[in-house]
DNA sequence: AATTATTTTGGAAACGTTTGCAGAAACGTT
DNA sequence: AACGTTTCTGCAAACGTTTCCAAAATAATT
């Protein structure tokens, strides 16, 4: 016989089946006594209830699906881990799947999330994610949803950030305060609110410090050769930067190789800024200064809020959206 | 009323539900009809198979789990990409838990997967791991398993795996006929089954080429942090030598920067070659010479594997073992 | 001791599928 | 027209829970 269910623990103890299930899920209305010994019989027999009945019964699961641009990216694989301690302390399961910057990838992922019923999702978009149909349909569904740090800033759901404008606002504050005053932004895609926010955050940083006759932007992708690639733009236009404020450490990354390629040194000749302070800040000589992100601290919020709305806690949060704080980490390459 | 079953869609035709069960499941017997009717009237009202319920009916779910140590490595993120394609394309999901190098984080997994009776799991074992009591528990519980690249050796089930004797023998035979003689190996922990094996191929490589006398083997983790130590180690009991043959990227980079540091110079003073071509070896100035792992490639066979045994398909493959290439890519750290 | 109130238990239905079995319908064959 | 085949459909049971409702046992009150 495959599996020991509520009913072999009920024969067994010559009680109804009715009774060891309220037993085992610590209803009130059940003597101690008989508690005690289902609880005990059904260890012995080694019981371990059927999730898919259980979930069949309630109707949903207790999965909760995440949906990440890229895991490998540093940022986002310590959301995650923020994300399964919580859940795995609040015993649900997590499902990770990768939207690999792709907007129909992205849908797919949700479509599955979806058939697989979970409970509820957390989601970082995609740079290619324009339209949010896909998300609404979720939610009409009645599936709970937070987004972290690359949301849609449209929708009605709650949210878990960092202030990018503040944050880039900082770096650049602090660039200037050390005399840099040629600063570029090598900014990303500006469908994504946290690249719009970041470009903000410069731009008023610039203005605020008479620098705004300055302010010079060049938009690209997000990864490093986008970083390499906007320099050489630079550089072939005849512009030298005193320093670069990159959107993300990648950027920061590429830009700084290409400069090193051309000995151009760093920080003397061209300061470098980066943002989200990946490992790869601290290998690189020098090693690069960068706007820190609470990874962690992101995922473990946007599981609790998540969480928060699947059991219908009581959650008040001003415009359903959390801002988490951010910090510069100075290091050699400014 | 929340969701469309296949009672409604029966309702509405005017035929049984079993009918419509047969219909949209493929099921020989029923009327190409009455199928298309059926379909035609599912699709327009939006039916959803409750996915729940039939786990509970075939009592196996459609989910594979996946176990690494991080997954933000980024040889586990790339075998986990190639998992996830495998699966999806052929109807799974995936769940992936990292055990962070720990056993007993290893064995919540496993207990997590078990109780969501997943069809069958993808392993790569920790540092930490040494008994396998867990993976039997799932094996006698009729939970199908594959192991990737971190194996173990014991256990009879399928694996996939490089051979990293013969990897280590060529990249140390390179070395060699590079002129190097002096090399030092940086091994990983030897409970490990591919530090012992990248051990053993440095070795026979050595003795092939009558320079037995020189093995020198530093054990330690394979973390950065490790390679700098091993070479803080190396240096200070005044054995210098003139290649280091590391376990892994990151120890090799360890190495790397401890070196720059104390300005030894690469490769002109020391020769390094790693393990895995992380993103990382192309980054560093020397670009790194390191042997490549399919990682992609690894994470799709294991995955192959894997459903063909949980839908038990014919696998013939001697010794359970599936041992795939893999080449040096010579960079100039050499 | 009889009645009522309270605690504890059991019976049965329900969640949405799949599937064996039997019966109905359609089709040939004589 | 009656029969046997073959093709198609419906009924009912089963998967393992949870939970409502009623019944039984116990305790409290008169």
């Amino acid at each position: 016989m495959g599996q020991i269910t509520i009913k072999d623990i009920a024969s067994e103890l010559g009680i109804s089946y009715s009774t060891v299930s309220r037993a085992l899920s610590n209803h009130p209305d059940v003597h101690e006594k008989t508690r005690k010994e289902v609880v005990e019989k059904a260890e012995k027999m080694g019981y371990r209830p059927n999730i898919f009945a259980r979930n069949l019964k309630s109707s949903h699961s207790n999965q909760i699906g995440v949906i990440v641009p890229e895991i490998r990216h540093d940022f986002f694989a310590n959301a995650v881990a923020g994300i399964e301690d919580v859940a795995y302390q609040k015993g649900y399961t997590v499902i990770v799947s990768q939207s690999n910057e792709d907007v129909a990838r992205e849908e797919i992922n949700v479509r599955s999330m979806f058939i697989n019923r979970v409970a509820g999702i957390l989601v970082s978009v995609s740079q290619t994610t324009s339209s949010s149909d896909h998300f609404n349909m979720l939610l009409e569904n009645g599936v709970k949803m937070v987004f972290f740090d690359r949301i849609i800033e449209e929708m009605d759901v709650f949210k878990v950030v960092i202030n990018d404008e503040e944050s880039s606002y900082n770096a650049v504050k602090y660039l200037i305060e050390k005399g840099y005053k040629k600063i570029v932004h090598l900014a990303g895609p500006q469908n994504l609110g946290v690249c719009r926010n970041r470009k903000l955050g410069y731009e008023h940083a610039m203005s605020d410090f008479n620098l705004g006759s300055e302010i010079k932007v060049v938009e690209g992708g997000m990864h490093e050769n986008d970083g390499s690639e906007s320099v050489e733009q630079l550089i072939s236009s005849a512009y030298m930067p005193e320093a670069i404020f990159a959107v993300n450490d990648p950027v920061a990354i590429g830009a700084f190789k290409r400069l090193r390629e051309m000995n151009i040194s760093i920080p003397d000749q061209v300061g470098i800024v980066g943002f989200s302070n990946n490992p790869i800040a601290e290998i690189v000589e020098p090693k690069l200064t960068t706007v820190e992100q609470p990874a962690y601290e992101m995922g473990r919020k946007a599981a609790e809020l998540l969480i928060d709305q699947i059991e219908d806690n009581q959650i008040d949060l001003v415009n359903k959206t959390l801002t988490l704080d951010s910090h510069l980490i100075v290091r050699q390459s400014t």
